[in-house]
DNA sequence: GTCTATAGTTAGATAGAC
DNA sequence: GTCTATCTAACTATAGAC
């Protein structure tokens, strides 16, 4: 039994596994483009090629896609500070993951959930590979901001909290839209300015 | 014929202009509770207390009724810098504008709108009370934040638009409900941090 | 698991009497 | 202008055949 059936199931879950990436992909991009209420479920099952109904069995509610979007996006950030080099210092790896993050709005790939909405708030919070991802990557960060502050480099007087929560809200900042509506400058440009207000601030140094 | 209906018709456009106001309170507690997309217009004229086909005389979409309670904030906000004193300094009058819409927020009343929401933006940007309103506001923080540049308080490297936009995306920041949730800070002490990153940076100085 | 078709609900907007 | 009652559209979610 052992020997006949893996190379069948596998490639059934193999199959199930890739259309479920689509589909995350999906909800990830429309996420990001229009937001959670605007993005409707026939969208999604419409952009991933399937019926409605086919979605549902993948995944419960409308919130648990949202969930699947943001599991996703904590994966990845959770590699990126993996791939951090280790000899960099606190300051700079929290630099890198800033401008990886805005990076990632500009390019349209940072879903946006309306931090009020409270059956989603519940649906998040009751999912485990969510929250671990979480509280990962707030720790990993958090003993950076700590280090950085212990160096000398960010200013001892704030609350690492404070910092912590400061550098989540880069990720979904509107200077960003804003500024890239407005076509005067790059992507890159965008980035190397809200970078430079966040940590130096707007007073000349 | 001036003599007899005057007081009459004073007296009506009166109670009417006092509903509206009672309405536009309304809409604004609202929508900074719930944001735009779960404010419901039953909801409005529960809280107002009439019926929703006597909303829908005052104001004729959903639309419509945030669109006054942005007028009726910018408004408030152009009042706040009528007020401010002719002999601050350009600095001390963006850091006080940025204190009172953080202030605002704090306390419940700065409407929060999705920046992704068309029909909401169309019928903002064809309200000519409220782009008026924007315009001179954004016209007389341009000029301070010039000025303030050319005094080498703000760091002049910096795109005026850019601070601009950095100035008014404090008063939807969420890092003031986030801090806000935690309940480690008061409404004081969090507007001093968020006005510190803001202007000061993250890294020590 | 995928589909078509539809149930069930909500919310924006309106009709028409007073 | 205010009300009650209703319309219409959109959306989440599911039933049931294959």
């Amino acid at each position: 039994m052992v020997s006949t059936i893996p190379t069948k199931v596998s490639f059934k879950a193999q199959m199930l596994l890739a259309r479920e990436d689509a589909i995350i992909q999906s909800v990830n991009r429309l996420l990001a483009e229009k937001g959670f209420e605007a993005m409707t479920v026939d969208e999604v099952a419409a952009d991933v090629g399937i019926a409605k109904a086919s979605l549902y069995k993948h995944f419960p509610s409308k919130e648990d896609l949202a969930a699947a979007a943001m599991v996703s996006v904590m994966r990845r950030a959770q590699a990126f500070l993996n791939a951090l080099p280790a000899e960099a210092s606190a300051m700079d790896k929290l630099r890198s993951v800033v401008t990886w993050t805005m990076g990632l709005k500009l390019a349209g790939e940072m879903p946006s959930l309306p931090s009020q909405n409270s059956s989603l708030r519940i649906t998040l919070m009751g999912n485990t590979d969510y929250m671990d991802g979480l509280m990962d990557v707030s720790d990993r960060l958090g003993a950076w901001i700590e280090a950085a502050q212990t160096q000398g480099a960010i200013n001892p007087k704030l609350p690492p909290i404070a910092v912590l929560y400061t550098l989540y809200a880069r990720a979904c900042d509107p200077v960003l839209e804003f500024l890239k509506m407005g076509e005067l400058y790059s992507n890159d440009e965008i980035i190397a300015l809200v970078l430079s207000t966040c940590f130096e601030g707007l007073e000349t140094r």
